[in-house]
DNA sequence: AGCACGCCGACT
DNA sequence: GTCGGCGTGCTC
């Protein structure tokens, strides 16, 4: 039997491949080595070396060429994403290229780490005197002439550089600098005060340093949850070790990168998926190297390489954009926290309002809970009021006491937020005579009516329609939008406060890039307006002059199957109402529902977020549900109907017969019909996760050898976070 | 996931 | 007579 190395590949197979070795040197585990892969060629990542073949000797072939001469991926990566790929049942070559940003999982040198510096050259200088430039390369050299300039630093001195670079560059004006030694760096702005409840958790993560805990900071928007982070890993560049910070979207990304850089004095990598490759590649090798210590990124920044690590932090650990939804499906803050473990350092989770798993882990006794509850940055916690919308005159949806509040918060010069979980003018399209409504052929949901396009829009798989002057089905002409989305909202209050500029924040109006920012930033100036939006408004973001949230049509969370619907509604209406009254104006938040005596409202409202939870937490322990229970979902899908239900029977009949498990299906997904596909899954339940993943891990590898499963699409997802 | 092989419809 | 549709099977 010969020896040979174990190598993962990127497909999504269970299984990893072995390969003798190159000719040419030997390969060490973590390495990248090229191999002929079938017809083609693929850089894979060396798992094992010198172990014995599991497959005959016939097949074997020869790994190409070593990549690496020593291990990109280090040890602890190494077995961290070993354990990735188990515990979420994930192709290993799947896990491992997720690891590696796109540039370095081809078959290349790896990229300089060193970001281009420029400088003006003497003929850039005399065409700056001559004034010979304009536009934007004029611009760029009046930056360069203040010294030589990084990418980095281009990027926050000007927007949109890149071209003027090219043309001045071909022209001889300016020209590629050396590296100036790195200097020491220094912080450049100043500490803030820090208050009591800061101190201590700043001294309970600093006293857990270079080992492992698990920290969950609750702190109320406003109450300086940031300005930790900040002390903690200026801390931990003080003991010259790294810090890896998380969060859910770019969109939070810019005004915090600005923070750090600000503060800490040292470059801070940035890793999210709207960067450039290059970009990327160099940042996660400045990480690997020990060049940089700071990372800031969303979910993926998870497989940073910390050589030196030293903390890791994930902010909104609550939120559900940790959890990738396709192909590999791991989540981000656990990913953070088995790396703590392994890395030995402390992992902070910090949200305003918790996950129930984080919460439970408090419970337990695993992860140690830390408070901030004042805010020192505005006068008072807003104050929260319900609208009965029963038996109202509504206006396109707005009851009068909104529209009577509404009005006097502008009139007192002062901003308004209407939230609204629905973009487009309607959710419906309704005929009046007959009762029609119009609906996607391939998801059997309504159409949402879009006025402005004037059409009508699936949201489920993007499907677009004309809309129809008459109903289909009957000739009527009655046909009405039904329900309110923002667009709608949007017409409603320009039309009923002509004099204040209504303001739509959704997916639409920033679907161009920088919109979003572009839109918050014309707020800078502090005039009345009306923000109408979506969950984008919901997190980021600072307002002064932003009092008064109105929380429009969240009835729907209430009335959810989802046995997440309460407590991602609750999360939603904390962090909606946090963005009311940050500064020194108090804040209101109006919450107009249809069920107003809801006990998940009334504790809410009544008790706060925490007390809240500390309900569902108790409902959850009731049922068996997560986090007291653990789940595994099978998904599936095809064209036919029959396809699903003959292979989710055969999986659940595969499935052994023990009591520790609890099984929910075959069932039709709650979709059951999506973009054209018939959809179905098997919901498997366990009290204790172990027995879960003994059950679930052969029984993954049986299933991908069912005749069956050829015939549609599946996937595994553990601890899915939506069953739909 | 790619990528080939393989057997049945509308074009020069 | 071909080009090409995507079903089925394989990758150490």
């Amino acid at each position: 039997m010969p020896l040979v190395l174990r190598i993962a590949l990127p497909v999504p197979l269970p299984t990893l491949f072995d390969y003798l070795p190159s000719a040419s040197g030997a390969a060490s585990v973590g390495s990248r080595v090229l191999v002929p892969f079938g017809r083609n060629k693929a850089v894979g990542v060396v798992v094992e070396a010198d172990v014995p073949a599991h497959v005959g000797n016939k097949q074997l072939k020869r790994v190409l060429r070593v990549l690496d001469d020593e291990p990109l991926l280090d040890a602890e990566l190494m077995q961290t994403l070993g354990w990735a790929a188990d515990y979420w049942l994930g192709a290993p070559g799947e896990a491992y290229a997720n690891a590696l940003p796109l540039l370095l999982r081809e078959d290349k040198a790896l990229p300089e780490t060193q970001e281009p510096i420029w400088q003006l050259t003497i003929a850039g200088r005399s065409a700056l005197d001559a004034g010979s430039r304009r536009g934007g390369s004029r611009a760029l050299l009046q930056v360069l002439l203040a010294g030589p300039m990084s990418t980095t630093e281009l990027d926050i001195a000007l927007s949109d550089w890149r071209p003027a670079v090219r043309r001045l560059a071909e022209a001889g004006l300016i020209e590629r600098a050396e590296p100036a030694p790195s200097a020491n760096f220094s912080p450049a702005a100043a500490t803030l005060a820090l208050h009591s409840e800061q101190e201590a958790a700043i001294a309970a993560v600093t006293e857990a340093f270079s080992r492992f805990q698990a920290f969950l900071l609750d702190g109320v928007t406003g109450s300086g949850k940031t300005e930790v982070y900040l002390s903690l890993i200026e801390r931990t560049l003080a003991q010259g070790k790294q810090a890896l910070l998380l969060v859910p979207e770019i969109g939070l990304a810019p005004q915090t990168v600005r923070r750090l850089r600000d503060r800490l004095g040292v470059p801070v990598e940035v890793l999210h998926s709207n960067l450039a490759e290059g970009e990327r590649a160099r940042a996660w090798l400045r990480m690997r190297s020990g060049e940089s210590k700071v990372v800031l990124g969303t979910r993926s920044a998870a497989f940073t390489p910390l050589p030196h690590a030293g903390l890791i932090i994930v902010d909104e650990e609550h939120d559900n954009a940790y959890k990738q939804q396709e192909g590999f499906r791991y989540h981000a803050r656990d990913l953070a926290l088995v790396r703590g473990r392994a890395l030995q350092v402390p992992v902070l989770l910090g949200s305003a309002t918790p996950s129930l798993e984080s919460l439970a882990n408090v419970e337990a006794g695993r992860y140690r809970a830390l408070h901030l509850r004042s805010r020192p940055a505005a006068t008072q916690p807003p104050q929260v009021q319900i609208i009965d919308m029963r038996a109202q005159r509504l206006e396109h949806g707005l009851s009068p006491a909104l529209l009577h509040a509404v009005g006097d918060t502008v009139a007192r010069g002062e901003q308004v937020l209407v939230f609204r979980n629905r973009r487009g003018y309607a959710p419906v399209l309704l005929c009046h005579s007959c009762g029609w409504h119009a609906e996607c052929p391939r998801c059997e949901h309504p159409l949402t009516f879009h006025a402005a396009w004037r059409k009508l829009v699936c949201h489920h798989c993007d499907l677009q329609a004309p809309v129809p002057s008459t109903c289909p089905t009957c000739g009527s002409q009655e046909l009405k939008p039904q329900g309110q989305g923002t667009e709608r909202l949007e017409e409603a209050l320009t039309a009923h406060f002509p004099q204040v500029p209504v303001l739509r924040i959704d997916r639409e109006t920033t679907r161009r890039r920088d919109a979003f920012e572009q839109l918050l930033g014309n707020l800078a100036d502090d005039a009345p307006t009306i923000l109408v939006g979506t969950q984008m408004l919901a997190k980021g973001h600072d307002l002064p002059n932003l009092t008064l949230v109105a929380i429009v049509g969240v009835d729907e969370g209430l009335l959810s199957v989802d046995f997440r619907a309460g407590e991602r509604l609750a999360q939603l209406v904390v962090q909606v109402a946090g963005r009311a009254g940050r500064a020194r104006k108090p804040g209101r938040v109006l919450l107009q529902t249809h069920h107003p005596d809801h006990p998940l409202l009334r504790t809410l409202l009544a008790q706060g977020y925490a007390t809240a939870a500390k309900e569902l937490l108790v409902e959850r322990k009731q049922t068996g549900l997560p986090p007291y229970g653990h789940q595994v979902l099978l998904r599936c899908e095809a064209h036919q109907r029959a396809a699903v239900d003959a292979f989710l029977s055969e999986a659940c009949a595969a499935l052994p017969d023990t009591n520790t498990l609890q099984i929910a299906g075959p069932m039709p997904a709650p979709m059951p019909l999506r973009a054209g596909r018939q959809r179905g899954q098997l919901l498997i339940e366990a009290s204790n996760r172990r027995d879960l993943h003994a059950v679930v891990r052969p029984w993954s590898a049986h299933l991908a050898q069912l005749p069956s499963a050829r015939k549609v699409r599946w996937s595994l997802d553990v601890d899915p976070i939506d069953l739909y």
